[in-house]
RNA sequence: GGCCCUAUCGUCUAGCGGCUAGGACACAGGAUUCUCAUUCCUGUAACCGGGGUUCGAUUCCCCGUAGGGUCACCA
């Protein structure tokens, strides 16, 4: 195929800035995303902002930062405007109007002629009669002249059951109680989703529409009015919902949909983040479960994207976060371990070294960095810190008689440890492991790292000692030794 | 209520008429290990129900059931 002739694709995210953005609108820019890259297509980050109500402050800047932490970069967005002007609706208002005076002009497009009370009396009589309310069962014999105080309204051109493609769904159908005459413009001069959507997806060349699937029920509506304008609709790619934990409702702000942002403050990355976007509600049809987001853009195809609807699995998140981290050097996790605002000793630079020796030992026990900062909370680390406070008895190995039985062992232990200076856990180690094989493992290492970390759980005694160093070392095991001492008198 | 959509292990999913129904997370057991963690091995676990079509249905059709969505001067 000629390079020239390729098929150009166009997609674009249009949220609203009603607040932040949670896991499921992330998920449907992702696959916005990645379908444009996928075939060298554009992406565009569109404003829609036609409900001034509802908009809230601060919502475009963080809505940017969300999707600039997950690396989906877009051509053109608030920042940078396309040929056709501005991605933020409530600045296309002129354009708008034009299309809007088109229909008008052709009188398929007419000013509503109730009030808005007029028109709750004619829903609820039919609510009481039990039957669907359709305001063109009131459409006006003649249309009055549209001054723009009255919301415009759309004549649907011909009321018919329609038949439509999407791309996940397959062949989607709906009768002509699906079709309505809907409002076009609002009274305020502001569109309607409905009509901006469409006009602005004709004007920047949409070629694939992704949005949640909750729009598949009024895709009749917008049919009628592409029909309308004589526009061609773009391809319909209908996203499955992301459910609550117990599947009794989409997910949304209000049932504890997390902000993507605070994916940010626990710890995720934002490779890992993708990934795993990705794979709820897509899948490559293979057995590879870990990608990049470059893997993702050249495998991605919404020909697999999922029908049904699909539960947030945490565990698998962290799991693939912990599968992402693995790609950092230890520079780089040291930086990521320590990033944010916690407190602890530990993270303060006085301690880097100690840190620093402890990082292959913190990888392999974190998924997340929240999750190490909560092992720091509960004095897992503690001992690269301070001594350990413990109890005698905790130095009791299982097979042992005795706590006293450990002593004399603890002393041989400082003894080989007194003339050596390579500290390093390995170094320590083949030092310490023949005596301690020929008096048994868990006799002499079990003490050892009680006596060194105070705890029952800890990383291994030479990972300890390498990390508080050789005076410390010795400290505590000198401290063992006469807390045994004390506990015998 | 009308209309629309969906349905494979607990979760994410593979499957596109014939498979011992595959993988991943989680879980359980085992090996390694002084402990915890890691790593490795093994295992438990699913086709919503009923009718068709067919030599043969997880797969195609219909009817149920369950769940979701939608019926705004919100998107």
């Amino acid at each position: 195929m000629d390079h020239n002739q390729q098929t150009l694709v166009v997609t674009r995210f249009a949220p609203s800035p009603t607040g932040f953005l949670h896991i499921g609108g992330v998920r449907t820019a992702l696959f916005a995303y990645l379908h444009a890259k996928r075939h060298n297509g554009t992406f565009i980050l569109r404003i829609e902002d036609t409900d001034k109500e509802r908009e809230v402050a601060g919502s475009i800047e963080h809505i940017q930062a969300s999707l600039a932490w997950l690396g989906l970069e877009y051509e053109y967005g608030p920042d940078t405007p396309g040929p056709w002007g501005s991605v933020i609706q409530s600045e296309r208002l002129a354009t708008y109007q034009r299309y809007a005076k088109l229909l008008y002009d052709k009188g398929l497009a007419y000013p509503d002629p109730y009030t808005q009370e007029e028109v709750e009396v004619f829903r609820a009589a039919a609510s009481a009669e039990k039957r669907p309310f359709l305001f063109r069962d009131h459409r006006p014999a003649t249309f009055g002249v549209w001054d723009g105080s009255q919301p415009l309204r759309l004549k649907v051109p011909e009321v018919k059951r329609y038949t439509w493609h999407d791309a996940v769904r397959g062949e989607l159908t709906a009768g002509p109680e699906a079709l309505d005459d809907v409002i076009l413009i609002k009274a305020d001069g502001y569109p309607t989703y409905n009509f901006a959507h469409i006009i602005d997806d004709h004007e920047m060349g949409v070629t694939h529409i992704m949005r949640a699937d909750e729009f598949i029920a009024s895709t009749p509506k917008f049919l009628s009015i592409y029909d309308a304008l004589g526009l061609t609709p773009p391809v319909f790619v209908s996203m499955p919902p992301v459910l609550r934990d117990d599947r009794t409702k989409k997910l949304g702000k209000r049932d504890g949909a997390k902000d993507i942002l605070d994916y940010r403050t626990d710890g995720f990355l934002p490779e890992a983040m993708v990934n795993f976007l990705a794979l709820t509600g897509w899948n490559p049809g293979t057995e590879q479960e870990f990608f990049s987001k470059q893997e993702l853009i050249n495998v991605f195809d919404i020909t697999k994207i999922q029908r049904a609807g699909a539960v947030i699995n945490e565990e698998k998140l962290l799991w693939l976060n912990k599968q992402h981290l693995a790609g950092l050097s230890d520079e780089d996790y040291l930086a990521y371990i320590t990033d944010g605002d916690c407190v602890h000793p530990l993270l303060s630079t006085e301690h880097r070294a100690a840190l620093e020796v402890l990082v292959p030992t913190i990888r392999e026990r974190t998924h997340v960095r929240s999750e190490f900062l909560t092992a720091l909370g509960a004095g897992e680390y503690d001992f690269a810190v301070a001594a350990p406070q413990y109890d005698t008895a905790l130095l009791l190995w299982k097979k042992d008689p005795d706590v006293a039985a450990a002593q004399p062992r603890l002393e041989q232990v400082k003894n080989l440890l007194a003339p050596h200076n390579d500290w390093n856990s390995e170094a320590l180690k083949a030092l310490l492991m023949p005596y301690a094989e020929s008096v048994g493992k868990g006799e002499v290492l079990w003490p050892l790292r009680v006596a060194l970390s105070g705890r029952q759980n800890s990383p291994d005694p030479f990972t300890i000692m390498a990390t508080i160093g050789k005076e410390a070392t010795l400290e505590r095991l000198s401290a063992a030794c006469a807390k045994i001492q004390g506990d015998a008198s």
